[in-house]
DNA sequence: CCTCATATACTCAGAATGAGTATATGATAC
DNA sequence: GTATCATATACTCATTCTGAGTATATGAGG
């Protein structure tokens, strides 16, 4: 409470803070750039894979990522970009910051002990490469590491087998201390994140799902870093695969990003090739999204928006009539709204 | 190019690239904790400002702001939090991290010398406390830093008079190499950001605008850290008071992210007292949002999505009719798409 | 040339939206 | 006390948007 630190701050003004701190209480910080590289092969969802050493969970997948090196680079995105392709050989398109993870003891460092690891998470999309074209890395579908989050044949078997009887069992345990103080129930955070008795999926909660997971020890990444002790991590089912460090968490904030901002900007023509048809686009869509779209509200959609233009050109052996090759308008970048897809499920 | 460095990355698997970095290359960077905090006080939208020594370019205010120390806080938040309450007295409710700043040159830090700091921004929203409970700091009108937001009396006169004819200008001289690598031109950006030329203002692009006024160099940050030297600042016409260090740029990303955000999650909220007429509400969001809205439209939408309910009550001496009082309906935070106020602009 | 499968076009009812007019009611002035 | 004012609240209506369907076009394959 009380302590020298404390009684300094409210004594100076705040911009002396920082040099008056000691020293030693600062520098201990180290900054990791992650990148979460999504694309779209297939109509699968996946993301640039690096396979590591096993950590102590057995963990073997994690995302690319590097240190921050402060003299050499100007800013994190240059550096970034600079060694996501001398490590994979990809050149990144559209990139943005997703969110920087700085909590002790969740494997973003080695523990209480040696520096702090400060991860700054990134989004990138990019069209699918073959692997052949990798340096190092693999494309794997993101649904591999959340396979809770593949709606796309139904809802996942998945939930109701194993999720839910656990969740359920998890919720009517007594919250921790810690946990007592939130306004909301067990019962009803684990109701509103999957969707239970009647609520709906929010497929945009991939965070918050996968954070609830953790916190009911369901995923082996909170074995690994010390919550649920009384079990081991092989005990129990493992749900998805487990990636280093907290890479799986900025995976899981990737996912929910991108959910959402197709939505409101035009976000997929990054996933697509340069020319393709309204279908193409679709089952793109639907492959992020999940459930399955109404084919000619899509269309309408699309279209009305403005977001694409036809080239004149068609594509043939469609298995049925030749379709029309659209390219991404261009100019909408610069018109107001900027709209993404908005879109709601088909039925079928 | 060929640095030790960059052949060891391509070399060795990314997981030993941290260990393998020279410790001096990633030690070196301090981690500041920023907070917009921001409140609405007689329709003022206003954000808490403290005064310190002018820097430079004779800027004194700036964000409440203070070091992240790792072995004292777990988390990035709990830090914001405890030294927010001692440096200001306020205790923050909603708290979301906006971004992370880390520009070499952007005086996050003291130029190319001396440890590199990174900045991380953080959105906070409180209902406006009066300034006696301060124990530091004034709430400050937003508008009195980006007096070309406030579009409350229609479209401020200070994009006529001076935002326009100098950007046109700026626009008109050739780009640097830098700029001419882009896929827009500098004409478009400003057309897009100001809605010039019948584009429409985009009341979102907050820290687009702040940004190209920077790149211009229009605002006096962008003299201090020495862009566009040809000119002193002294010469130049004060766009906005000028912050400390990037702390409007900070503030900009704040402003840019709670008018987006009210529009789809309730948070407007945070800024209202317990109870509140409609009117006050609607009044608060267009103190945010800038143009006036349309009162019947405003009350249908806001009670048909659910957000409120009546306490029963009402409040006297509105000057008319007595207006019933109500509350947030916290059950909407449980409910599906959680919705914000989406508004658009009425005529008057 | 018939069938199939897919692409594309059109239709229609109901919900949401933008923009009004009409009515209710306490405060205030005379 | 009552006429007037100012604001709150209720209702209306045309237009657009949305969800969901049916109808038609057209190359591929037997």
């Amino acid at each position: 409470m009380n302590s020298p630190t404390e009684l300094r701050r409210s004594a100076v003004s705040a911009d002396r803070i920082v040099a008056l701190t000691p020293r030693s209480e600062l520098a201990s910080v180290e900054i990791g750039l992650n990148a979460a590289i999504v694309a779209v092969a297939n109509n699968e969802p996946v993301a640039l894979i690096i396979r590591g050493e096993p950590d102590v969970a057995g963990a073997t997948d994690g995302l690319p990522f590097g240190p921050f090196s402060p003299r050499e680079h100007r800013t994190f995105e240059i550096g970034l970009r600079d060694w996501v392709h001398a490590q994979t050989g990809v050149e990144l398109g559209y990139a943005e910051q997703l969110y920087t993870f700085g909590d002790r003891g969740r494997s973003t460092d080695s523990g209480d002990v040696g520096p702090r690891v400060v991860s700054i998470g990134y989004l990138a999309l990019t069209e699918a490469k073959s692997s052949l074209e990798l340096a190092r890395g693999s494309w794997n579908s993101w649904y591999y590491y959340f396979p809770w989050e593949d709606w796309r044949q139904g809802r996942p078997a998945i939930l109701e087998t194993v999720i839910e009887p656990r969740l359920r069992d998890w919720a009517s345990r007594p919250a921790t201390p810690v946990s007592s103080t939130q306004p909301v129930s067990r019962q009803e955070r684990v109701r509103i994140c999957f969707g239970f008795d009647g609520a709906s999926w929010d497929e945009e909660k991939v965070l918050e799902r996968f954070e609830l997971l953790y916190e009911a020890g369901l995923v082996d990444e909170a074995a690994r870093d010390g919550r649920d002790s009384a079990k081991t991590w092989q005990e129990r089912p493992r749900l998805g695969t487990p990636m280093r460090f907290d890479h799986r968490r900025i995976l899981a904030t990737a996912i929910g990003r991108v959910r959402a901002k197709i939505k409101y900007r035009p976000v997929i023509f990054e996933l697509m090739p340069g020319e393709f048809t309204l279908y193409e686009l679709q089952r793109t869509v639907e492959a992020i999204l999940g459930p399955h779209l109404h084919k000619q509200n899509f269309r309408r959609l699309v279209e009305g928006a403005g977001l694409v233009e036809p080239t004149g050109e068609v594509r043939m052996r469609t298995g049925g009539r030749p379709a029309k090759l659209f390219r991404f308008r261009r100019e909408v970048l610069l018109e107001r709204p900027a709209p993404g897809v908005r879109v709601k499920p088909g039925k079928s």
